[in-house]
RNA sequence: GGGUCGUUAGCUCAGUGGUAGAGCAACUGGCUUUUAACCAGUUGGUCGUAGGUUCGAGCCCUACACGACCCA
């Protein structure tokens, strides 16, 4: 890989270049327009006679992505962050030293700054005449094969700035995660929500059911865990009177990787005073309408075989009722945990001891198993049992459901969203609880946050929060399978082996 | 964690136990309007790694590494 002979040819043309000026890299080129810029400024100049009268010149700067060399004439293609445009060289206007130069000097890949006029092709391409160019970046490696691009999906993701150069459609969905994340800042700050940053090191984990990463502060001595989840953190803000807060910010779980799951990614958390979960169920559907209307320009999606109508309102279903509507179980199935064991078994559900041995687990189990790959369009999924939420707050006339709502898109959670808890006495039992599920054995159970418990004590405003993953709302909107593939630098073994990586790691001395 | 598939030139890929190939890229020459430009010629290989079977291994076997997909 270091040494291959077309890398050694590069190299032996960037030293004859480095010897023929006193600057290399230089960085004093000036673009005037972008690609897209030119397109759009000369469009409505149809012919080359009508161009060549403006006499305007435009400096334009990029990557080299293909080259067509004539004997005294070339076109090139130029990339910049906007697209390309086309440029050509004739050496009756750069000269023939200046044509001989560029011919000699250029290679694909190359980046390099053209100034000149403007003129159309004879099949009407908008094209630079270039007057002078230069040399910004001689390049040492190649590109790949300039129809079939850069496909293998490992060498994609190591080598993101190739993938990024070589495919315009990745680019595209970077550009849209961007553009989401922007629709979505817009949207709390309109709502008059200000946005927070809230620890990512913490010394105990909570907020989620989930196996953190563990890490070490060597001056302060200290085990630290990467957050899992916000929550608790955000929640303490709202006692302090932050009464709208927002973080969109990077979470870490120490589970498997999938199409679906990486270890770290990213999360919207946003808790919002005086609003209960049906008002954030409004909340969520009108700003991921406006999130999708923006950057798909509708709410009539697609996703892979999926068509999927995000036009609100959203169905909204409870637990129970989704088990017998789309899971099949009548009232009689579900009337206790005899009852419900009985059901799971007739459908081949297996679970361990702990969850088969509670009611609230063993429905949530069962839910999960025949209903969620069945709500393609957006659906909230609402009134869970109270063991699998810690942190929410029970409904009003029962104590075994609690005031949460899940959305599910194309068969996947894409969002979760609660009326909060804010008795400290409750929650107090309800961490006592985790602590007991970890003792049975549940790993993702949450550790007890006494200062959590103390802050509650000084009195959270009743409100509701929400969490929406934003990698999976971007796979959603950008119709991408993967989350790697809306992940910039998804987490991957190194290249080489661990055990290689780990011998050539260089300690840090004095420590 | 289990299963299946993949790893061959810079890139995309063929190669069915018997001399490692093609296209693109690169190099040399030609060409003033190309759109995967074209024409002629040339070069380029640790076949993922390490073992094994065999007269002979890119191909068969074992282990390992990395990745993809499916399952848990």
């Amino acid at each position: 890989m270091e040494d291959n002979r077309i890398v050694a040819e590069r190299k032996a043309k960037f030293d004859a270049f480095s010897a023929s000026t006193s600057v290399a890299y230089p960085n004093d080129f000036r673009p005037t327009h972008t690609a897209a810029e030119v397109l759009e400024a000369y469009d409505g100049v149809a012919t080359a006679e009508e161009l060549e009268k403006l006499t305007d010149t435009v400096a334009v700067a990029g990557r080299v992505m293909f080259l067509r060399l004539f004997g005294k004439f070339a076109f090139c293609k130029l990339q910049d962050r906007s697209g390309q445009i086309q440029v050509s060289f004739a050496i009756d206007v750069l000269g023939e030293d200046g044509f001989e130069q560029f011919k000699n000097l250029t290679d694909v890949g190359d980046l390099i700054g053209v100034t000149g006029t403007l003129t159309r092709t004879k099949t009407g391409e908008l094209t630079v005449k270039a007057a002078t160019f230069r040399m910004l970046n001689k390049t040492l490696r190649p590109l790949p094969d300039k129809f079939h691009g850069l496909t293998d999906v490992e060498q994609r993701y190591r080598m993101r700035y190739v993938d990024l150069m070589m495919n315009a459609d990745v680019r595209d969905v970077f550009q849209k995660r961007a553009a989401i994340i922007r629709e979505m800042r817009d949207f709390f700050h309109e709502k008059d929500f200000i946005e927070v940053e809230t620890p990512m090191l913490q010394v105990q984990h909570g907020g989620a059911a989930a196996r953190p990463f563990k890490t070490h502060h060597n001056a302060l001595d200290l085990d630290l865990t990467l957050r899992i989840a916000p929550e608790l953190y955000l929640k303490r803000l709202v006692v302090g009177g932050l009464e709208r807060v927002f973080e969109i910010n990077r979470n870490f779980r120490n589970e498997g990787v999938s199409v679906r799951h990486n270890p770290e990614f990213t999360m919207m958390e946003a808790y919002h005073a005086h609003m209960d979960y049906n008002g954030m169920m409004d909340f969520v559907e009108e700003m991921v309408t406006r999130i999708a209307e923006k950057v798909c320009g509708g709410l009539q999606i697609t996703y892979g075989e999926y068509s999927v109508n995000m036009a609100r309102p959203w169905r909204r279903l409870k637990m129970r009722d989704a088990v017998k509507e789309i899971g099949g179980a009548s009232e009689d199935n579900l009337k206790d945990l005899g009852a419900l064991q009985a059901f799971a078994k007739s459908k081949g559900i297996k679970t361990p001891p702990r969850i088969t041995e509670d009611y609230g687990l063993l429905l949530n189990t069962v839910f999960e198993e025949l209903c969620e790959d069945k709500l393609i369009n957006p659906t909230f999924i609402t009134d869970h049992p109270k063991a699998i939420s810690p942190l929410a707050r029970s409904q009003d006339d029962t104590d075994e459901y609690v005031q949460r709502a899940e959305l599910f898109v194309v068969g996947r959670e894409l969002s979760n969203l609660f009326s909060e808890l804010n008795d400290p006495q409750e929650q107090a039992l309800r961490f006592a609880e985790q602590v007991a599920q970890a003792g049975k054995g549940d790993d993702e159970a949450m550790p007890y946050d006494h200062d959590y418990v103390r802050a509650l004590e000084y009195g959270l405003m009743p409100c509701a929060g929400v969490g929406i993953g934003i990698d999976r709302l971007v796979m959603l909107l950008a119709n991408q399978p993967s989350i790697r593939e809306v992940i910039l630098f998804p987490t991957l073994r190194p290249e080489g082996g661990t055990a290689e990586a780990e011998a050539e790691h260089i300690h840090v001395v004095g420590e």
